[in-house]
DNA sequence: AAAATATGTCAGTGATGTTGACATATCACA
DNA sequence: TGTGATATGTCAACATCACTGACATATTTT
């Protein structure tokens, strides 16, 4: 009942999907649970901890970046320096974080993990790569590619090049 | 600095995913980005009304399953009922929901959208609905039945069944 | 009539985001 | 040198959306 899913054969088409064309409920609905129980099982280890989602992110991007700083953070997670402030301060003041002038500008706080940050983050880590890893079972052989350029083409646009090379760039 | 990711060759590999794989930290991070960004623009448009993400899940599931009972919505959203209540109150004072006693058991309030209800779902539905067709473009041919795995895959085993004959149900 | 059920509501709390304003340390440049 | 820009920290107030606990009301079931 839809145009047949094609890699843009025309920019023409691409721009414009079918006006008509019915929302994919299914996808919708799917994306919506599934995205609950990706972060739902690390939420609940978090919650040992007193932490929270918020926490997770900071510990996931400062694992990636190690050394990071404080605007590139912010950059990141596109939230206010006071909201990063509260979550930040429990993970420095828990000795998850460190911060250390920067060598080059010294205003600057590079943020690092500290051993007992990195056992954290990897679990999380390690508990969605599980997750992830089963999924892509589920979906059979090539998915990942084809999950890979799903998921980059729900990302808007105009931030999809600034995103997929940082983690890229992180990915080493 | 490990094993090179090998599609499953055998059911073995598969059922243990490797005990000391490392997390596919691209598929967690454009996860994170894209859910995002699949969201984001709903909550632009909500945000007109006053309205936030809880707001959207109630629309959404009121508009998908008309008539559920309260009681249906809580299960299906996993909230309290005085988290409910606040939004719901919203959504039928703006005059989005109408609540009707059930014709069997007159305790129950079955839930519809009304028109002006209907409208703001259906749009929210189709903003999301055309970025998944591109996200889906991108993917390539036979990425929705692919991708559709990969999501289904990521909800929690216990209720996988449950969550797909739901969706399967609402969408007739 | 009594127990169970479906829903409503009040009160308090917590996590996470926001805006706005201002302080401090450091860097960069005229 | 000194002045403005930059990176960060912090205080205060507020909004959303989740929670727990307690209790009220209407209706159905037993």
């Amino acid at each position: 009942m839809t145009i047949p899913p094609r890699k843009q054969s025309n920019e023409a088409a691409a721009a414009a999907p079918a006006r008509d064309a019915q929302p994919d409920m299914a996808l919708i609905e799917l994306l919506f649970f599934g995205y609950r129980d990706f972060v739902g099982e690390p939420d609940r280890v978090l919650a040992h901890y007193g932490f929270g989602r918020a926490h997770h992110r900071v510990l996931h991007f400062v694992n990636r970046n190690s050394g990071l700083t404080i605007a590139a953070l912010l950059d990141v997670l596109c939230i206010t320096k006071q909201s990063l402030a509260r979550v930040l301060k429990d993970l420095i003041e828990g000795g998850f974080v460190t911060q250390q002038a920067g060598p080059d500008d010294r205003r600057q706080r590079l943020l690092r993990l500290t051993p007992k940050g990195s056992a954290l983050a990897n679990e999380l880590a390690d508990r969605q790569g599980r997750r992830i890893a089963e999924a892509l079972r589920e979906a059979g052989p090539g998915g990942r590619e084809m999950v890979q350029r799903f998921l980059t083409g729900l990302i808007e646009p105009a931030q999809r090049d600034h995103i997929t090379a940082m983690i890229a760039k992180s990915a080493r």
